[in-house]
DNA sequence: TCAAATTTGGTTGTGCGCAATTTAATTTTG
DNA sequence: CAAAATTAAATTGCGCACAACCAAATTTGA
C-alpha cells in the first residue's frame, strides 16, 4: 500500500503559506530605504502610525492593532522613548495600564513620514482592483484570528 | 499653507504593507503546531520542502528559492545537520559550493510531514479562487524582486 | 472581606531575516 | 600566466516575533 505517495502538497509552490510569506518580506524590505531616511525601522513605523492616530494608546491596545505581544513592543517602545518620539507612562486610573503618548518630536516626525508611503507605493506594480482584492482576502484570514 | 496636511495614507489601514505582514505572521503561526509534532520550526519546513524535491541542491540555489541568503541559511542548515535530516558536503567540481543533501533519516520525515499542509488547509477560511487569486497576485509581487 | 483568578506589562531565551564584512575558490583579463 | 574581479558561504551584530515565565495591580466571588 506504501511506496507510491502523493508528495504534491509537500511543492513549495503548493502551498499558499510560502508566497505569502515571501511576498510580506519582499513589501517590508521596501520600506527599509525610505524609513532608514527617518531613523526608523519597520516594526517601529507601524508602531508610530498608531500612535499618530491615537495621540494616546496603552500598549495593550498597540498589541491588539498589530498583533504583537510585550515580549516584541516593550523594547520596541522603550527605543522610540529613547529616540524621543514618545512617552510612556502608567494610566493613573489603572496602574497595569502603560499608556504610550507622542512628543513634540513623535509629532513632528509625521511630516516626514508623509513620504514613506508614497515612495514605496510607486514600486507596487498592482492595479488598483487587485489590491482592493488582495487586502479584502488578506483581512480576510486575519480576521480568522478572532 | 500647512497645518492642513493629509495624514490619511499614513493609517494603518489604508496601507497594503500591514495586512500582508500581518497575515503572514498569521499564516506562519498556524503551521507552528503541525511543525511543533515533526520537531521542526517554519523556516526550517520549507527548507527541507526545498532538499525534499531536489534530494541534493546547493546552499546558493536554496537560497534563490527561498529569497533567503546565508546569514540566515548556514545556521539553520547546521541545525536540520545536527537533527540528522541533512548532510553537507562541499563541491567537489567547485570548492566554494556547498551540497546539501537528504539522509535517510530526512527522507523518512517527509512522510510524516505529509500531515502538516492538510492540518494547516482546513484551517483555512477561504475559497478555492480565493486562493489562487491570492497566489496569483503576490507571486507578483515576489516577481517584481527581479 | 479576602483569597483566588485575571489582566497587564516586563523579562528571558530561541530562531529567524538581513545588512555588512570576511575568507576561500574560481573566473576574467590585461 | 598573474593580478583583479567575481562568486559562495561563513561570521557578526542588530532587531524583531514569539513562547514561557514572572510580578504587580485589579477584579471576582465565595
Amino acid at each position: 500500500m506504501s511506496g507510491e505517495k502523493n508528495y504534491e502538497c509537500l511543492r513549495l509552490g503548493n502551498q499558499m503559506c510560502f508566497p505569502l510569506y515571501a511576498a510580506s518580506r519582499e513589501i517590508v524590505s521596501r520600506y527599509k530605504a525610505p524609513l532608514d531616511e527617518i531613523g526608523l525601522t519597520y516594526t517601529q513605523y507601524i508602531t508610530m502610525l498608531v500612535v499618530w492616530e491615537h495621540n494616546v494608546i496603552s500598549v495593550k491596545d498597540i498589541g491588539k492593532l498589530l498583533y504583537l505581544d510585550s515580549g516584541t513592543l516593550t523594547p520596541l517602545l522603550k527605543k522610540l522613548e529613547q529616540k524621543g518620539y514618545i512617552e510612556r507612562k502608567r494610566d493613573s486610573s489603572d496602574e497595569r495600564l502603560l499608556n504610550v503618548s507622542l512628543t513634540e518630536e513623535g509629532l513632528a516626525l509625521r511630516d516626514k513620514a508623509l513620504e514613506v508611503p508614497e515612495k514605496v507605493a510607486c514600486t507596487i506594480d498592482l492595479a488598483p482592483e487587485e489590491v482592493s482584492f488582495l487586502c479584502r482576502i488578506l483581512h480576510k484570514l486575519i480576521g480568522e484570528k478572532e
